[in-house]
DNA sequence: GTAACTGCAAACGCTTTGCGCGAAA
DNA sequence: TTTCGCGCAAAGCGTTTGCAGTTAC
């Protein structure tokens, strides 16, 4: 266990979004800034494959990583900020389960992201927020 | 309108499966073989944004591509196979809506995959069948 | 004739990897 | 000491793009 894992592993164990691995550098190289960005992907990748840490992909080309979640959830992508907000729903996790096996299937696992707009909001705009890279 | 283009929709308009854009040039080539790969890319993205096309990602890292449906699916991964099976189940997406309410959005879109393995088979087997590029 | 489209090859963005050095055990 | 991880820079992969020639209309 090196410094740089420990520090890796600190960052994303802190993180209370779903960085990119840019991110996951930058914060790292704030704690200790001899961390390259080919340790990072390095790291991400064995801690993904210990079940440490789960990697998403939410559309944009690139890899957001979070911690595996005990209780599991989904995502909806707030497509106006980029914002990422968490979910649970335990029926629809339930009739995925059903859907799976009219087909013929065992479900394994599933992916199901929400894409929305915030209700409130009325603007007509077609234009996002500008994309920010650190949201969430 | 060009013949390319011509032959690139013909080709979509007559796929079953869900081709990635290197089998869709190869369809294409086998109609004509003067139509470039960069041509392929272009039109494909071309008829996305009409809305003519679906662009896929089932997180093998390459785009896959199917006419834009009339009705609406979502998608089913054979993950021992790679097989695409096409779903739909009204009771999800109603309860997607709701969800998205709750959470204070308006629902625009949503990507659900399901990954699953095929009932009957009893196989412990960890490694999938070998990988062939074609299918679906 | 003019605007739109094409093929080619170079470039791109994200990610992975070969290699020699340095740290962990 | 021996193994494992590191930084660096180069390569890999799918995709996009600049450019000059070609085609549609």
């Amino acid at each position: 266990m090196t410094g740089q894992r420990r520090v890796i592993a600190r960052v994303l164990s802190e993180a209370v979004d779903h960085p990119n691995v840019e991110a996951v550098h930058r914060r790292a190289n704030a704690i200790d800034n001899r961390i390259s960005l080919a340790t990072v992907y390095r790291t991400l990748r064995l801690f993904e494959e210990i079940n440490i840490l789960e990697r998403h992909d939410f559309g944009d080309g690139r890899a957001r990583y979070e911690k595996a979640d005990q209780d599991h959830h989904d995502h909806l992508i707030d497509v106006k900020s980029g914002k990422v907000i968490e979910f649970q729903n335990r029926q629809i996790e339930q009739l995925q389960a059903v859907e799976a096996e009219r087909l013929g299937y065992k479900l394994i696992g599933h992916r199901l992201e929400l894409y929305a707009v915030p209700l409130a909001d009325d603007t007509p705009g077609d234009t996002p927020d500008e994309t920010p890279d650190e949201e969430d």
